[in-house]
DNA sequence: CCCCATCTAGACCGTTCGGTCCAATATCGG
DNA sequence: CCGATATTGGACCGAACGGTCTAGATGGGG
């Protein structure tokens, strides 16, 4: 009937997710959107309604990014124990390389939003819970596939990664994480022999 | 020769401490902390100077009162691997427990501060740093005592706690946190065996 | 080709931000 | 009891905040 968007919203979410995810939700103004998205501040508002609401499409939108990725990785037939050490190595590598300090969004929601914001922890949450569901169902695969020994918890040691991975994107921000990080990957993958 | 002070300035940075522990740097206003401190917002930028200032040493008095703790548990005559592992522990439980969702303050300022805040991030490296090495002191202890089989590598396994330590803080803000921690805590403790 | 919906840039809104200033007040030494 | 000195509450500052609104440009459907 009228005039089409001029606007790639996909694109503007992308770049507000990047925005969000290098400086967290506090310090990036809506003035830093404005200019980052490129688009007008009223097509801002009348597309993503909110800053607030803005932060959280985009954290859903990096959840739907990054999932996806861990469960293909994790449900490919065949072995299933070098794809979950290739996964918490290329996590290592990420974190340690992370030129940008940006973290992951998820961790970064979950330290500064959540403990405040039901919505943000809800998302945190699930990301968490789709984590440590598919760790433990590569690890029970592992188990029943004869590669893990009987006897291990698949769950306790899916939990005890996920909490690795955490910690290894918060040292990733700080000075000299990197060997750090390095080491704590090798260190925890032992569990897995 | 004139006044005294009428406010306990060590109280009022604990009370500093208290918020921005709590609320994070960014969403904690320089009202918030006028009222909480209870002091004149005048003798507030008299006594420390700025927020920025004001977070700084909150930061700098968190490790005070934190590390000491840390090396005492660690430095203990005699066999030092149980307290390695009530120190991971109670670790675990302080971020299982943690109601207020504080998590831990090092860990909060690494996450928000430390990527834009060359100080903040060199007062996280020094706690981190104090961490790693009270914890391979340890673990060398316990290898030379005969407490951990020889052939581990203390420094990385140190490293390890303390990447998990991390994750632990990060995970306790999120809710359902409490299993997965000490779930993990359990199973990097198998490492120590 | 023109109407009209939707876009744009940016002025504008009230509020809150971190930080400064000041008059009034309170407490010390003498 | 008084002068000197710090502290006090709160007014005040310009800037930036998140969010709204308007005027005009723009392009598709009848």
């Amino acid at each position: 009937m009228a005039r089409t968007k001029e606007f790639d919203p996909d694109a503007a979410l992308q770049a507000a997710l990047d925005l969000f995810w290098r400086r967290g939700y506090e310090a990036t103004s809506m003035a830093d959107l404005v200019e980052g998205l490129g688009i007008a501040r009223a097509s801002l508002y009348a597309t993503f309604g909110s800053k607030r609401e803005l932060y959280l499409r985009a954290l859903e939108r990096y959840s739907e990014q990054t999932d996806p990725v861990l469960l293909a990785e994790l449900s490919q037939p065949g072995p299933v124990l070098p794809a979950v050490r290739a996964l918490v190595r290329r996590y290592a590598e990420a974190s340690a390389e992370d030129g940008l300090k940006r973290g992951c969004f998820v961790t970064n929601t979950a330290v500064e939003l959540a403990p405040h914001d039901p919505a943000a922890a809800r998302r945190v949450e699930a990301s968490l819970g789709h984590l440590e569901t598919v760790l433990t169902a590569a690890l029970v695969r592992a188990e029943a596939q004869g590669e893990l020994p009987a006897g291990r918890e698949p769950r306790a040691l899916a939990r005890m990664l996920m909490v690795l991975m955490q910690g290894m994107r918060v040292l990733g921000k700080a000075t000299d994480g990197a060997a750090r990080v390095r080491d704590a990957a090798e260190q925890a993958l032992v569990l897995l022999d």
